[in-house]
DNA sequence: TATATTACTGACCGTTCAGTCAGTAACATG
DNA sequence: CATGTTACTGACTGAACGGTCAGTAATATA
Protein backbone atom coordinates (compact mmCIF):
# COMPACT_ATOMS: atom_id res chain seq x y z
CA UNK A 1 0.00 0.00 0.00
CA UNK A 2 2.22 3.05 1.11
CA UNK A 3 4.95 3.63 -0.94
CA UNK A 4 8.65 1.95 0.44
CA UNK A 5 10.46 4.18 2.38
CA UNK A 6 14.08 5.52 1.16
CA UNK A 7 15.92 3.64 3.52
CA UNK A 8 19.09 4.68 1.99
CA UNK A 9 19.80 2.25 -1.20
CA UNK A 10 20.55 -1.17 -0.78
CA UNK A 11 21.15 -3.75 -3.29
CA UNK A 12 18.63 -6.61 -2.31
CA UNK A 13 18.67 -8.75 -5.69
CA UNK A 14 16.60 -11.25 -4.35
CA UNK A 15 13.78 -9.59 -3.06
CA UNK A 16 13.33 -7.19 -6.11
CA UNK A 17 10.99 -9.26 -8.51
CA UNK A 18 8.59 -10.06 -5.82
CA UNK A 19 8.37 -6.62 -4.60
CA UNK A 20 7.57 -5.53 -7.60
CA UNK A 21 5.26 -8.46 -8.88
CA UNK A 22 3.10 -6.93 -5.84
CA UNK A 23 3.20 -3.55 -6.13
CA UNK A 24 2.28 -4.08 -10.01
CA UNK A 25 -0.54 -6.50 -8.99
CA UNK A 26 -1.94 -3.71 -7.06
CA UNK A 27 -1.50 -0.85 -9.43
CA UNK A 28 -2.46 -2.74 -12.55
CA UNK A 29 -5.98 -4.15 -10.63
CA UNK A 30 -6.40 -0.05 -9.29
CA UNK A 31 -5.42 1.35 -12.19
CA UNK A 32 -5.47 -0.58 -15.36
CA UNK A 33 -2.55 -1.89 -17.18
CA UNK A 34 -2.36 1.21 -19.57
CA UNK A 35 -2.66 3.67 -17.18
CA UNK A 36 -0.25 2.18 -14.44
CA UNK A 37 3.08 4.58 -15.81
CA UNK A 38 5.88 2.15 -15.02
CA UNK A 39 7.58 4.81 -12.58
CA UNK A 40 4.96 4.04 -9.89
CA UNK A 41 5.11 0.61 -9.51
CA UNK A 42 9.05 0.95 -9.35
CA UNK A 43 8.17 3.58 -6.81
CA UNK A 44 5.98 1.45 -4.62
CA UNK A 45 8.41 -1.50 -4.83
CA UNK A 46 11.15 1.02 -3.30
CA UNK A 47 13.05 1.20 -6.93
CA UNK A 48 13.84 3.32 -9.53
CA UNK A 49 12.19 2.65 -12.95
CA UNK A 50 15.71 1.84 -14.14
CA UNK A 51 15.91 -1.00 -11.70
CA UNK A 52 12.42 -2.73 -12.44
CA UNK A 53 13.55 -2.51 -16.43
CA UNK A 54 16.79 -4.63 -15.20
CA UNK A 55 14.36 -7.32 -14.13
CA UNK A 56 11.42 -7.30 -16.36
CA UNK A 57 12.43 -6.83 -20.04
CA UNK A 58 9.12 -4.60 -20.58
CA UNK A 59 5.54 -3.41 -19.20
CA UNK A 60 4.02 -6.23 -21.00
CA UNK A 61 6.25 -9.08 -20.12
CA UNK A 62 6.01 -7.42 -16.09
CA UNK A 63 2.38 -8.14 -16.23
CA UNK A 64 2.62 -11.43 -17.70
CA UNK A 65 4.50 -12.33 -14.85
CA UNK A 66 2.05 -10.85 -12.32
CA UNK A 67 -0.47 -13.40 -14.51
CA UNK A 68 1.44 -16.11 -13.97
CA UNK A 69 2.48 -15.73 -10.10
CA UNK A 70 -1.11 -15.15 -8.94
CA UNK A 71 -3.34 -17.13 -11.23
CA UNK A 72 -1.87 -20.28 -12.21
CA UNK A 73 -1.10 -21.26 -8.63
CA UNK A 74 -4.54 -21.05 -8.01
CA UNK A 75 -6.11 -23.22 -10.69
CA UNK A 76 -3.16 -25.74 -10.16
CA UNK A 77 -4.37 -26.35 -6.46
CA UNK A 78 -8.30 -26.82 -7.88
CA UNK A 79 -7.38 -29.30 -9.98
CA UNK A 80 -5.73 -31.45 -6.97
CA UNK A 81 -8.89 -30.83 -4.30
CA UNK A 82 -10.74 -31.96 -7.71
CA UNK A 83 -8.24 -35.19 -7.89
CA UNK A 84 -8.67 -36.45 -4.77
CA UNK A 85 -12.24 -35.52 -3.77
CA UNK A 86 -14.54 -38.37 -2.75
CA UNK A 87 -17.55 -37.28 -1.95
CA UNK A 88 -20.42 -36.28 -3.82
CA UNK A 89 -20.37 -33.74 -7.02
CA UNK A 90 -22.44 -31.19 -5.79
CA UNK A 91 -20.30 -30.84 -2.77
CA UNK A 92 -17.18 -30.82 -4.78
CA UNK A 93 -18.47 -27.87 -6.72
CA UNK A 94 -19.27 -25.81 -4.02
CA UNK A 95 -16.15 -26.59 -2.66
CA UNK A 96 -14.13 -25.51 -5.03
CA UNK A 97 -16.20 -22.48 -5.82
CA UNK A 98 -16.12 -21.30 -2.40
CA UNK A 99 -12.38 -21.79 -2.08
CA UNK A 100 -11.44 -19.83 -5.53
CA UNK A 101 -13.94 -17.12 -4.30
CA UNK A 102 -11.77 -17.15 -0.97
CA UNK A 103 -8.58 -16.73 -2.13
CA UNK A 104 -10.35 -14.00 -4.87
CA UNK A 105 -11.68 -12.14 -2.64
CA UNK A 106 -9.11 -12.13 -0.04
CA UNK A 107 -5.89 -10.32 -2.08
CA UNK A 108 -6.14 -8.62 -5.66
CA UNK A 109 -5.64 -11.56 -7.94
CA UNK A 110 -9.62 -11.50 -8.80
CA UNK A 111 -9.27 -7.68 -10.01
CA UNK A 112 -6.60 -9.67 -12.76
CA UNK A 113 -10.11 -10.59 -14.72
CA UNK A 114 -10.53 -7.08 -14.65
CA UNK A 115 -7.87 -5.93 -16.43
CA UNK A 116 -7.55 -8.53 -19.00
CA UNK A 117 -11.27 -7.63 -19.82
CA UNK A 118 -10.32 -3.97 -20.13
CA UNK A 119 -7.35 -4.66 -22.18
CA UNK A 120 -6.56 -7.64 -24.36
CA UNK A 121 -7.85 -6.08 -27.67
CA UNK A 122 -5.32 -3.01 -27.35
CA UNK A 123 -2.47 -5.83 -26.53
CA UNK A 124 -3.45 -8.94 -28.83
CA UNK A 125 -0.51 -10.94 -27.30
CA UNK A 126 -2.04 -10.76 -24.16
CA UNK A 127 -5.47 -12.89 -25.16
CA UNK A 128 -3.93 -15.41 -26.30
CA UNK A 129 -1.28 -15.95 -23.03
CA UNK A 130 -4.12 -15.41 -21.28
CA UNK A 131 -6.12 -18.21 -22.31
CA UNK A 132 -3.94 -20.68 -22.29
CA UNK A 133 -2.44 -19.53 -18.80
CA UNK A 134 -5.63 -19.69 -17.45
CA UNK A 135 -8.76 -19.86 -19.32
CA UNK A 136 -8.09 -23.61 -20.63
CA UNK A 137 -7.08 -25.13 -17.31
CA UNK A 138 -9.82 -23.45 -15.35
CA UNK A 139 -12.55 -24.56 -17.92
CA UNK A 140 -11.07 -27.98 -17.54
CA UNK A 141 -11.10 -27.99 -14.35
CA UNK A 142 -14.80 -27.27 -13.99
CA UNK A 143 -16.27 -29.17 -17.34
CA UNK A 144 -14.52 -32.14 -15.05
CA UNK A 145 -16.36 -31.59 -11.77
CA UNK A 146 -19.64 -31.27 -14.18
CA UNK A 147 -18.63 -34.57 -15.93
CA UNK A 148 -18.50 -36.22 -13.11
CA UNK A 149 -21.48 -35.05 -11.59
CA UNK A 150 -23.25 -36.48 -14.68
CA UNK A 151 -21.37 -39.83 -15.18
CA UNK A 152 -22.52 -40.26 -11.19
CA UNK A 153 -25.89 -39.85 -11.82
CA UNK A 154 -25.69 -36.49 -9.86
CA UNK A 155 -26.31 -33.40 -12.30
CA UNK A 156 -28.53 -33.40 -15.15
CA UNK A 157 -26.79 -34.06 -18.71
CA UNK A 158 -26.81 -30.17 -19.26
CA UNK A 159 -24.22 -28.83 -21.97
CA UNK A 160 -21.15 -29.33 -20.59
CA UNK A 161 -19.07 -25.99 -22.22
CA UNK A 162 -22.13 -23.98 -21.78
CA UNK A 163 -22.54 -24.56 -18.51
CA UNK A 164 -19.40 -24.14 -17.21
CA UNK A 165 -19.67 -20.88 -18.61
CA UNK A 166 -22.68 -20.26 -16.59
CA UNK A 167 -21.24 -21.34 -13.58
CA UNK A 168 -18.02 -19.02 -13.68
CA UNK A 169 -19.28 -15.80 -14.95
CA UNK A 170 -21.39 -15.02 -11.60
CA UNK A 171 -17.63 -14.92 -10.02
CA UNK A 172 -15.64 -13.10 -12.21
CA UNK A 173 -18.17 -10.40 -12.53
CA UNK A 174 -18.60 -10.06 -8.84
CA UNK A 175 -14.27 -10.18 -9.00
CA UNK A 176 -14.50 -7.23 -11.62
CA UNK A 177 -17.07 -5.70 -9.46
CA UNK A 178 -15.29 -5.64 -6.44
CA UNK A 179 -12.17 -4.07 -8.07
CA UNK A 180 -14.29 -1.25 -10.19
CA UNK A 181 -17.94 0.15 -8.68
CA UNK A 182 -17.39 -1.88 -5.44
CA UNK A 183 -14.14 -0.09 -4.68
CA UNK A 184 -15.75 3.21 -5.42
CA UNK A 185 -17.56 5.12 -2.59
CA UNK A 186 -21.00 5.17 -4.29
CA UNK A 187 -24.59 5.87 -3.50
CA UNK A 188 -26.18 2.59 -4.61
CA UNK A 189 -27.26 -1.25 -3.95
CA UNK A 190 -24.61 -2.24 -1.44
CA UNK A 191 -23.72 -5.87 -3.13
CA UNK A 192 -22.33 -8.13 -0.43
CA UNK A 193 -20.40 -10.63 -2.06
CA UNK A 194 -20.14 -13.01 -0.02
CA UNK A 195 -23.67 -13.84 0.22
CA UNK A 196 -24.39 -13.24 -3.26
CA UNK A 197 -22.39 -16.20 -4.12
CA UNK A 198 -23.85 -18.51 -1.64
CA UNK A 199 -27.13 -17.80 -3.37
CA UNK A 200 -25.56 -17.51 -6.79
CA UNK A 201 -24.00 -21.91 -5.45
CA UNK A 202 -27.94 -22.25 -4.74
CA UNK A 203 -29.83 -21.06 -7.58
CA UNK A 204 -27.37 -22.95 -9.82
CA UNK A 205 -26.99 -26.17 -7.91
CA UNK A 206 -31.38 -26.24 -7.56
CA UNK A 207 -31.03 -26.66 -11.02
CA UNK A 208 -27.94 -28.47 -11.56
CA UNK A 209 -29.52 -31.42 -9.10
CA UNK A 210 -31.01 -33.93 -10.50
CA UNK A 211 -34.46 -34.02 -8.39
CA UNK A 212 -36.19 -37.31 -7.27
CA UNK A 213 -38.91 -38.56 -9.09
CA UNK A 214 -42.42 -38.18 -6.73
CA UNK A 215 -40.99 -36.57 -3.56
CA UNK A 216 -39.94 -32.95 -4.90
CA UNK A 217 -41.09 -31.39 -2.43
CA UNK A 218 -41.41 -27.30 -3.57
CA UNK A 219 -39.53 -25.67 -0.14
CA UNK A 220 -40.37 -28.22 1.50
CA UNK A 221 -37.85 -27.09 3.01
CA UNK A 222 -35.99 -29.67 5.02
CA UNK A 223 -33.48 -27.68 6.79
CA UNK A 224 -33.00 -23.84 8.39
CA UNK A 225 -30.28 -24.25 10.38
CA UNK A 226 -29.17 -20.66 9.89
CA UNK A 227 -25.94 -20.55 7.34
CA UNK A 228 -22.91 -19.00 7.61
CA UNK A 229 -22.96 -16.26 4.92
CA UNK A 230 -26.65 -14.87 5.86
CA UNK A 231 -29.54 -17.21 5.68
CA UNK A 232 -28.57 -20.36 4.64
CA UNK A 233 -29.69 -21.93 1.41
CA UNK A 234 -26.65 -23.94 1.48
CA UNK A 235 -27.48 -26.37 4.10
CA UNK A 236 -31.03 -27.01 2.72
CA UNK A 237 -29.55 -27.52 -0.49
CA UNK A 238 -27.40 -30.34 0.46
CA UNK A 239 -29.30 -32.36 2.50
CA UNK A 240 -31.32 -32.47 -0.62
CA UNK A 241 -28.91 -34.18 -2.30
CA UNK A 242 -28.75 -36.34 0.08
CA UNK A 243 -31.92 -37.10 0.91
CA UNK A 244 -32.18 -37.75 -3.02
CA UNK A 245 -29.37 -40.53 -3.21
CA UNK A 246 -30.78 -42.75 -0.30
CA UNK A 247 -33.89 -42.60 -2.01
CA UNK A 248 -33.15 -43.48 -5.35
CA UNK B 1 -17.18 0.92 -39.53
CA UNK B 2 -15.37 2.86 -42.47
CA UNK B 3 -14.08 6.47 -41.26
CA UNK B 4 -16.75 8.63 -43.77
CA UNK B 5 -15.39 10.14 -46.60
CA UNK B 6 -14.07 13.49 -46.73
CA UNK B 7 -17.00 14.17 -49.30
CA UNK B 8 -16.12 17.95 -48.94
CA UNK B 9 -16.75 19.87 -46.07
CA UNK B 10 -20.03 20.82 -45.18
CA UNK B 11 -22.29 22.05 -42.51
CA UNK B 12 -25.07 19.44 -41.07
CA UNK B 13 -25.44 21.02 -37.18
CA UNK B 14 -28.65 18.71 -36.84
CA UNK B 15 -26.96 15.60 -37.65
CA UNK B 16 -23.33 15.99 -36.04
CA UNK B 17 -24.05 15.01 -32.69
CA UNK B 18 -25.90 11.33 -33.31
CA UNK B 19 -22.70 10.57 -36.07
CA UNK B 20 -20.75 11.60 -32.85
CA UNK B 21 -22.15 9.11 -30.64
CA UNK B 22 -22.16 6.24 -32.49
CA UNK B 23 -18.78 6.60 -33.98
CA UNK B 24 -17.64 7.35 -29.63
CA UNK B 25 -19.23 3.99 -28.85
CA UNK B 26 -17.95 1.85 -31.48
CA UNK B 27 -14.67 2.95 -30.43
CA UNK B 28 -14.99 3.16 -26.75
CA UNK B 29 -16.03 -0.09 -26.62
CA UNK B 30 -13.31 -1.14 -28.94
CA UNK B 31 -10.15 0.46 -27.23
CA UNK B 32 -11.51 1.81 -23.69
CA UNK B 33 -12.15 5.02 -23.04
CA UNK B 34 -9.16 6.25 -21.79
CA UNK B 35 -7.23 5.15 -24.79
CA UNK B 36 -9.42 6.61 -27.25
CA UNK B 37 -8.49 9.32 -28.65
CA UNK B 38 -10.87 11.89 -29.25
CA UNK B 39 -9.28 12.88 -32.39
CA UNK B 40 -9.76 9.51 -33.63
CA UNK B 41 -13.90 9.58 -32.65
CA UNK B 42 -13.83 12.96 -34.69
CA UNK B 43 -12.32 10.81 -37.74
CA UNK B 44 -14.43 8.13 -37.65
CA UNK B 45 -17.79 10.53 -37.72
CA UNK B 46 -16.20 12.54 -40.24
CA UNK B 47 -15.33 16.01 -38.46
CA UNK B 48 -12.28 17.36 -37.66
CA UNK B 49 -11.43 17.55 -33.51
CA UNK B 50 -12.41 21.12 -32.91
CA UNK B 51 -16.06 19.93 -34.35
CA UNK B 52 -15.96 17.19 -31.72
CA UNK B 53 -15.43 19.90 -29.14
CA UNK B 54 -17.75 22.37 -30.54
CA UNK B 55 -21.22 19.60 -29.64
CA UNK B 56 -19.57 18.05 -26.43
CA UNK B 57 -17.84 19.80 -23.91
CA UNK B 58 -14.72 17.20 -22.84
CA UNK B 59 -14.16 13.40 -23.55
CA UNK B 60 -16.18 12.54 -20.47
CA UNK B 61 -19.52 14.61 -21.16
CA UNK B 62 -19.28 12.56 -25.02
CA UNK B 63 -18.81 9.36 -22.51
CA UNK B 64 -22.35 10.26 -20.20
CA UNK B 65 -23.99 11.16 -23.38
CA UNK B 66 -23.15 7.71 -25.04
CA UNK B 67 -24.29 6.09 -22.33
CA UNK B 68 -27.60 7.93 -22.00
CA UNK B 69 -28.59 7.61 -25.07
CA UNK B 70 -27.57 3.81 -25.56
CA UNK B 71 -28.98 2.14 -22.25
CA UNK B 72 -31.29 4.46 -20.23
CA UNK B 73 -33.91 3.84 -23.28
CA UNK B 74 -33.05 -0.13 -23.15
CA UNK B 75 -34.21 -0.29 -19.17
CA UNK B 76 -37.29 2.15 -19.80
CA UNK B 77 -38.08 -0.51 -22.61
CA UNK B 78 -37.76 -3.33 -20.19
CA UNK B 79 -39.90 -1.91 -17.52
CA UNK B 80 -42.37 -1.08 -19.96
CA UNK B 81 -43.21 -4.74 -20.84
CA UNK B 82 -42.80 -5.75 -17.15
CA UNK B 83 -45.30 -2.85 -16.25
CA UNK B 84 -48.10 -4.58 -18.34
CA UNK B 85 -47.08 -8.21 -18.13
CA UNK B 86 -50.02 -10.67 -17.28
CA UNK B 87 -48.53 -14.02 -17.73
CA UNK B 88 -46.35 -16.14 -15.53
CA UNK B 89 -43.39 -14.41 -13.66
CA UNK B 90 -40.79 -16.81 -15.11
CA UNK B 91 -41.75 -16.40 -18.21
CA UNK B 92 -41.78 -12.59 -17.57
CA UNK B 93 -38.30 -13.50 -16.21
CA UNK B 94 -37.55 -15.66 -19.79
CA UNK B 95 -38.71 -12.63 -21.54
CA UNK B 96 -37.07 -9.49 -20.20
CA UNK B 97 -33.28 -11.35 -20.13
CA UNK B 98 -33.87 -12.15 -23.68
CA UNK B 99 -34.98 -8.96 -24.65
CA UNK B 100 -32.49 -7.67 -22.90
CA UNK B 101 -29.76 -9.74 -24.40
CA UNK B 102 -31.04 -9.89 -27.99
CA UNK B 103 -30.52 -5.53 -27.76
CA UNK B 104 -27.51 -6.23 -26.03
CA UNK B 105 -25.62 -8.46 -28.57
CA UNK B 106 -26.59 -7.20 -31.76
CA UNK B 107 -24.84 -3.73 -31.48
CA UNK B 108 -22.71 -2.62 -29.01
CA UNK B 109 -24.32 -1.09 -26.05
CA UNK B 110 -23.44 -4.17 -24.20
CA UNK B 111 -19.48 -3.05 -24.18
CA UNK B 112 -20.58 -0.01 -22.24
CA UNK B 113 -20.38 -2.59 -19.42
CA UNK B 114 -16.32 -3.17 -20.06
CA UNK B 115 -15.94 0.61 -20.13
CA UNK B 116 -17.21 1.20 -16.93
CA UNK B 117 -15.89 -1.78 -14.93
CA UNK B 118 -12.36 -0.89 -16.60
CA UNK B 119 -12.10 2.14 -15.47
CA UNK B 120 -14.37 3.78 -13.42
CA UNK B 121 -11.82 4.21 -10.69
CA UNK B 122 -9.81 6.30 -12.91
CA UNK B 123 -12.92 8.69 -13.44
CA UNK B 124 -14.41 8.81 -10.29
CA UNK B 125 -17.47 10.78 -11.38
CA UNK B 126 -18.20 8.22 -13.94
CA UNK B 127 -19.31 6.06 -10.81
CA UNK B 128 -22.02 7.75 -9.09
CA UNK B 129 -23.26 8.92 -12.54
CA UNK B 130 -23.75 5.58 -13.91
CA UNK B 131 -25.00 3.44 -10.94
CA UNK B 132 -28.08 6.70 -10.63
CA UNK B 133 -28.64 6.21 -14.57
CA UNK B 134 -28.14 2.40 -15.15
CA UNK B 135 -27.42 0.57 -12.50
CA UNK B 136 -30.63 1.50 -9.78
CA UNK B 137 -33.06 1.26 -12.81
CA UNK B 138 -32.02 -1.99 -13.75
CA UNK B 139 -32.12 -3.18 -10.39
CA UNK B 140 -35.48 -1.90 -9.60
CA UNK B 141 -37.00 -3.50 -12.83
CA UNK B 142 -35.59 -7.14 -11.63
CA UNK B 143 -36.08 -7.10 -8.38
CA UNK B 144 -39.81 -5.99 -8.88
CA UNK B 145 -39.85 -8.87 -11.14
CA UNK B 146 -38.75 -11.44 -8.56
CA UNK B 147 -41.21 -10.06 -6.03
CA UNK B 148 -43.56 -10.07 -8.24
CA UNK B 149 -43.09 -14.38 -8.63
CA UNK B 150 -42.28 -14.42 -4.76
CA UNK B 151 -45.77 -12.96 -4.05
CA UNK B 152 -48.31 -14.90 -6.77
CA UNK B 153 -45.93 -18.14 -5.16
CA UNK B 154 -44.03 -18.79 -8.29
CA UNK B 155 -40.58 -18.13 -6.61
CA UNK B 156 -39.05 -19.62 -3.49
CA UNK B 157 -38.78 -16.40 -1.40
CA UNK B 158 -35.05 -15.68 -2.65
CA UNK B 159 -32.70 -13.29 -1.27
CA UNK B 160 -33.95 -10.44 -3.44
CA UNK B 161 -30.99 -8.07 -3.61
CA UNK B 162 -28.55 -10.83 -4.00
CA UNK B 163 -30.23 -12.84 -6.26
CA UNK B 164 -30.64 -10.04 -8.35
CA UNK B 165 -26.99 -9.61 -8.63
CA UNK B 166 -26.62 -13.54 -9.34
CA UNK B 167 -29.67 -12.75 -12.13
CA UNK B 168 -27.13 -10.48 -13.89
CA UNK B 169 -23.94 -11.31 -13.25
CA UNK B 170 -23.91 -13.72 -16.01
CA UNK B 171 -25.44 -11.40 -18.64
CA UNK B 172 -23.20 -8.64 -17.69
CA UNK B 173 -20.07 -10.83 -18.22
CA UNK B 174 -21.14 -12.28 -21.29
CA UNK B 175 -21.62 -8.91 -22.45
CA UNK B 176 -18.03 -7.89 -21.40
CA UNK B 177 -17.12 -11.63 -22.65
CA UNK B 178 -18.03 -10.48 -26.28
CA UNK B 179 -16.11 -7.05 -26.50
CA UNK B 180 -13.03 -8.27 -25.11
CA UNK B 181 -11.41 -11.43 -25.43
CA UNK B 182 -14.47 -13.10 -27.39
CA UNK B 183 -13.60 -10.32 -29.89
CA UNK B 184 -9.58 -11.61 -30.00
CA UNK B 185 -8.46 -14.31 -32.85
CA UNK B 186 -8.02 -16.32 -29.98
CA UNK B 187 -7.47 -20.38 -30.20
CA UNK B 188 -9.49 -21.46 -26.98
CA UNK B 189 -13.10 -22.53 -25.61
CA UNK B 190 -15.07 -20.76 -28.64
CA UNK B 191 -18.50 -19.58 -26.48
CA UNK B 192 -21.79 -18.94 -27.89
CA UNK B 193 -23.57 -16.63 -25.81
CA UNK B 194 -27.29 -17.20 -27.55
CA UNK B 195 -26.79 -20.75 -26.24
CA UNK B 196 -25.05 -20.28 -22.85
CA UNK B 197 -27.42 -17.55 -22.36
CA UNK B 198 -30.35 -19.66 -22.80
CA UNK B 199 -28.55 -22.74 -20.33
CA UNK B 200 -27.98 -19.84 -17.58
CA UNK B 201 -31.77 -19.31 -17.91
CA UNK B 202 -32.75 -22.77 -17.68
CA UNK B 203 -30.50 -23.49 -14.71
CA UNK B 204 -31.46 -20.39 -13.33
CA UNK B 205 -35.17 -20.74 -13.45
CA UNK B 206 -35.14 -24.36 -12.24
CA UNK B 207 -33.64 -23.28 -9.37
CA UNK B 208 -35.72 -20.24 -8.65
CA UNK B 209 -39.33 -21.74 -9.88
CA UNK B 210 -41.14 -23.80 -6.63
CA UNK B 211 -42.00 -27.03 -8.13
CA UNK B 212 -45.34 -28.64 -7.57
CA UNK B 213 -45.40 -31.48 -4.84
CA UNK B 214 -45.10 -34.33 -6.72
CA UNK B 215 -45.05 -33.76 -10.89
CA UNK B 216 -41.70 -31.79 -10.68
CA UNK B 217 -42.02 -31.10 -13.85
CA UNK B 218 -38.66 -28.76 -14.75
CA UNK B 219 -40.47 -26.50 -17.20
CA UNK B 220 -43.64 -26.87 -17.06
CA UNK B 221 -43.04 -23.58 -17.47
CA UNK B 222 -44.16 -23.51 -21.26
CA UNK B 223 -40.88 -22.76 -22.31
CA UNK B 224 -40.46 -24.91 -24.60
CA UNK B 225 -41.59 -22.85 -27.77
CA UNK B 226 -38.82 -23.53 -29.61
CA UNK B 227 -35.91 -20.74 -28.36
CA UNK B 228 -35.97 -17.65 -30.35
CA UNK B 229 -32.52 -16.57 -29.69
CA UNK B 230 -30.40 -19.01 -31.80
CA UNK B 231 -30.03 -22.55 -31.09
CA UNK B 232 -32.92 -24.01 -28.53
CA UNK B 233 -30.52 -25.68 -26.05
CA UNK B 234 -33.56 -24.75 -23.98
CA UNK B 235 -35.76 -27.34 -25.79
CA UNK B 236 -33.05 -29.67 -25.56
CA UNK B 237 -31.89 -29.47 -22.11
CA UNK B 238 -36.41 -29.79 -20.98
CA UNK B 239 -36.79 -32.72 -23.26
CA UNK B 240 -33.83 -34.40 -21.35
CA UNK B 241 -35.00 -33.86 -18.05
CA UNK B 242 -38.18 -35.46 -18.79
CA UNK B 243 -36.70 -38.12 -20.06
CA UNK B 244 -34.12 -38.41 -17.39
CA UNK B 245 -37.46 -38.17 -14.86
CA UNK B 246 -39.13 -40.56 -16.76
CA UNK B 247 -36.40 -43.14 -16.73
CA UNK B 248 -35.75 -42.47 -12.92
C1' DT C 1 42.73 0.48 1.92
C1' DA C 2 42.53 -0.28 -3.11
C1' DT C 3 40.22 -2.41 -6.91
C1' DA C 4 36.63 -4.92 -9.37
C1' DT C 5 31.96 -6.04 -9.90
C1' DT C 6 27.31 -5.08 -10.46
C1' DA C 7 22.78 -3.47 -8.42
C1' DC C 8 20.79 0.57 -8.88
C1' DT C 9 19.66 5.54 -10.40
C1' DG C 10 17.31 9.36 -12.87
C1' DA C 11 17.92 12.78 -16.60
C1' DC C 12 16.81 12.39 -21.17
C1' DC C 13 14.61 11.22 -25.85
C1' DG C 14 10.94 10.59 -28.90
C1' DT C 15 6.24 10.28 -29.05
C1' DT C 16 1.38 10.84 -27.75
C1' DC C 17 -2.81 13.30 -26.51
C1' DA C 18 -6.81 16.54 -24.48
C1' DG C 19 -8.25 20.69 -25.27
C1' DT C 20 -7.80 25.65 -27.51
C1' DC C 21 -8.43 29.23 -30.75
C1' DA C 22 -7.33 32.06 -34.70
C1' DG C 23 -8.67 31.40 -39.05
C1' DT C 24 -11.49 29.33 -43.20
C1' DA C 25 -15.24 28.46 -45.93
C1' DA C 26 -20.14 27.02 -46.36
C1' DC C 27 -24.49 28.88 -46.44
C1' DA C 28 -28.16 32.80 -45.87
C1' DT C 29 -29.79 37.14 -46.90
C1' DG C 30 -29.91 41.43 -49.51
C1' DC D 1 -22.45 39.75 -56.22
C1' DA D 2 -21.51 41.51 -51.55
C1' DT D 3 -21.73 41.05 -46.85
C1' DG D 4 -22.79 38.68 -42.43
C1' DT D 5 -23.16 34.58 -39.74
C1' DT D 6 -21.53 30.46 -38.01
C1' DA D 7 -20.25 25.51 -38.72
C1' DC D 8 -16.08 23.74 -39.15
C1' DT D 9 -10.80 23.17 -39.23
C1' DG D 10 -6.08 21.83 -37.69
C1' DA D 11 -1.71 23.74 -35.95
C1' DC D 12 -0.34 24.43 -31.49
C1' DT D 13 0.43 24.01 -26.26
C1' DG D 14 1.68 21.85 -22.21
C1' DA D 15 1.91 17.72 -19.88
C1' DA D 16 2.74 12.93 -19.74
C1' DC D 17 4.94 8.35 -20.39
C1' DG D 18 7.85 4.00 -21.96
C1' DG D 19 12.16 2.80 -22.38
C1' DT D 20 17.44 3.89 -22.43
C1' DC D 21 21.98 4.45 -20.78
C1' DA D 22 25.90 6.91 -18.85
C1' DG D 23 26.92 7.26 -14.42
C1' DT D 24 26.82 6.22 -9.02
C1' DA D 25 27.56 3.73 -5.10
C1' DA D 26 27.00 -0.64 -2.38
C1' DT D 27 29.27 -4.84 -1.72
C1' DA D 28 32.89 -8.50 -2.47
C1' DT D 29 37.66 -9.55 -2.82
C1' DA D 30 42.41 -8.97 -2.00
Amino acid sequence: MAVAEPLARRRRKEARPQELLDAALELFVEKGFATTRSEEVAQRAGVSKGTLYLYFPSKEELFKAVVRSNLSSLIAEGQQIADVYEGSSSELLRLLMRTWWQRISNGNAGGIAKIIVAEVRNFPDLAQFYVDEVVLPAHRLLAGTLQRGIDRGEFRPVPLHDAVHALVAPSLFLAMHKHSIGACPVTGIPMHEGSVIETQIDLMLNGLVKRPRRAATAGADTATKAGRVGKAPTARTIQRVTKLKRTT
